[in-house]
RNA sequence: GGAGAGGUGGCCGAGCGGCCGAAGGCAGCAGUUUGCUAAACUGCCGUAGGGGGAAACUUCUACCGAGGGUUCAAAUCCCUCCCUCUCCGCCA
């Protein structure tokens, strides 16, 4: 029932794989509708199932068709075989032939706009999701450790930044546009400390192989994770190839293993990846225009899991509590949350984000967002596996996907900055940093 | 960028436009033989969708990189695209 290949004429038409196997789309299509909510409110249902229906009968004059077709070849062979005249045999099945075209043109334009109005439904939240309208109805789950006690008011970290003589945005502006940053000195030498220290605990502590992807990616990859065809204007798309910049490392790192079936007892595979990220924020004109918060390019290193069903939901808490232990490391104070319904990403089943206290905004802000696909993207994706081959039962089903940050790069310098300001103006480097700065201890200015 | 070669089932590898869903081999599965292993032999052995059956199963349809076209009929002929390999050029 989970099955994407609801016909084998169904994939080479559409080329890419559907969120819903259209029969169960069918069945439930009440049921879907209500579960989504809020979250299927622009989704034309009653098109689709008019259109699941037209594409039915349609397949099926198709196939009788093509069945007759078939006999009235065999039977033209025969007949030439037989030295007998088989003109009338022969222009029978030319009609044949012709209706068969006809059809099809007909099935083909149902299947692509169906393909594409069923790439556009968002995935079904989990019951664990707290039901809600948008971020106002997230729930905290917990919190960690302390906002820092600052003996002098909180400068905001580009306030900072600047004055340390290690971000400038000025120049970043000139050398591109807007929502650029150009780190020097302890600036970028923290940036990558920072990615150097987060690769190296995801791989030695908690398991994770680590990964350099390819930074532009294809038009199948961004269907497969839920990029597109709905966020295309999210997304920079290179001019003269059909390849867009990542917006993350979840696109390249889950498309490792698009179209490929595991063995049961690989499971699970767990990635890390440190990408840059490339977004085009349209319309979030106004929001966090300052500092590094919110750039076109920002550095992150990803956690990307691949599971069994029936592990992805332990997995996701495992896979936050990875994202977690860099702050803890840090010493950040954070608090996890818990996603509503209503603030959910368009692909996400249950989404926990990670925020971190910023003391100049006085508030918590996203560093890392961590979410459980379950088997939306594998679906769109056919990513598979199966049980040990000879064994009768094994029947191939799709495995669950997960991702979250761990964590954004640049939020956490901004983290760092404001949180380990001292009242001279100077930042304190965090000790598991040290190592990765040579020894450096403080960051004052030059 | 230029020139050439090629993409067929889990893998290798055949395939004059019709009896080709596709020879043969390997691997795999079941069995016979066997003191064990191995070998030998026999059978089975692609995926997906629809119909029938309680089920073993059966029947129809699709799939030989993808998409179009020619034809009564395409793995086979034509066009476009994608990918891989070799050589040349260029480059980190």
């Amino acid at each position: 029932m989970t099955n994407p290949y609801p016909d084998a004429r169904f994939q080479p038409l559409s080329g890419t794989l559907t969120m819903y196997d259209l029969r169960t789309l069918r069945d439930n299509l009440d049921a879907i509708r209500e579960q989504l909510g809020l979250r299927g409110a622009d989704v034309p249902w009653d098109r689709l199932r008019t259109l699941i229906e037209q594409r039915r009968t349609m397949m099926t004059q198709a196939e009788q068709l093509r069945h007759e077709l078939k006999k009235g070849s065999d039977e033209v062979a025969t007949l030439k075989r037989g030295k007998q005249p088989a003109d009338a045999a022969m222009a029978a099945m030319k009609a044949v032939g012709e209706g068969i075209k006809t059809i099809e043109d007909e099935l083909r334009t149902v299947e692509e706009t169906l393909t594409d109005l069923n790439l556009r439904i968002p995935n079904l939240p989990h019951t664990s999701v707290p039901v809600g309208k948008d971020a106002g109805d997230n729930k905290e789950v917990r919190k960690w450790g302390m906002p820092p006690t600052l003996t002098q008011p909180a400068k905001s970290h580009w306030e900072l930044g600047e004055s340390l003589g290690i971000l400038d945005f000025d120049r970043a502006a000139k050398i591109t546009g807007a929502r650029f940053a150009v780190m020097t000195g302890a600036g970028a030498r923290l940036e990558r400390a920072l990615i150097n220290y987060m690769l190296d605990l995801h791989t030695t502590e908690h398991g994770y192989r680590e990964v350099l992807p390819p930074f532009l990616v294809n038009r199948s990859s961004m269907t497969a994770t839920g990029q597109l065809p709905k966020f295309e204007e999210d997304l920079f798309r290179l001019r003269d190839e059909d390849y867009f910049l990542i917006p993350t490392a979840e696109v390249p790192v889950t498309n490792l293993h698009r179209d490929e079936t595991f063995t049961e007892n690989a499971l699970p595979i767990r990635y890390t990846a440190y990408t840059p990220c490339f977004r085009r924020e349209a319309g979030s004109y106004g929001k966090d225009t300052r500092g590094l918060i919110r750039l076109h390019q920002f550095n992150k290193v990803e956690l990307v899991t691949f599971t069994k069903p029936e592990q992805s939901h332990e997995e996701l808490e495992r896979l936050t509590g990875h994202a977690e232990a860099i702050l803890q490391g840090l010493g950040l104070h954070y608090r996890v949350v818990a996603l509503c319904t209503g603030d959910m990403g368009f692909s996400a089943a249950k989404t926990y984000d990670i925020e971190v206290w910023l003391p100049s905004q006085n508030q918590y802000r996203e560093i890392s967002s961590c979410s459980n696909f379950e088997g939306f993207q594998a679906r769109r994706g056919n990513i598979r596996y199966k049980g040990p081959v000879g064994k009768k039962d094994s029947k191939s089903e799709f495995v669950h996907t997960l991702n979250g940050s761990g964590l954004a790069v640049g939020r956490t310098v901004v983290a760092i900055l404001e949180n380990y300001q001292q009242s001279d103006g100077s930042v304190l480097i965090p000790e598991v940093l040290r190592p990765y700065m040579g020894g450096l201890e403080h960051i004052t200015k030059p």
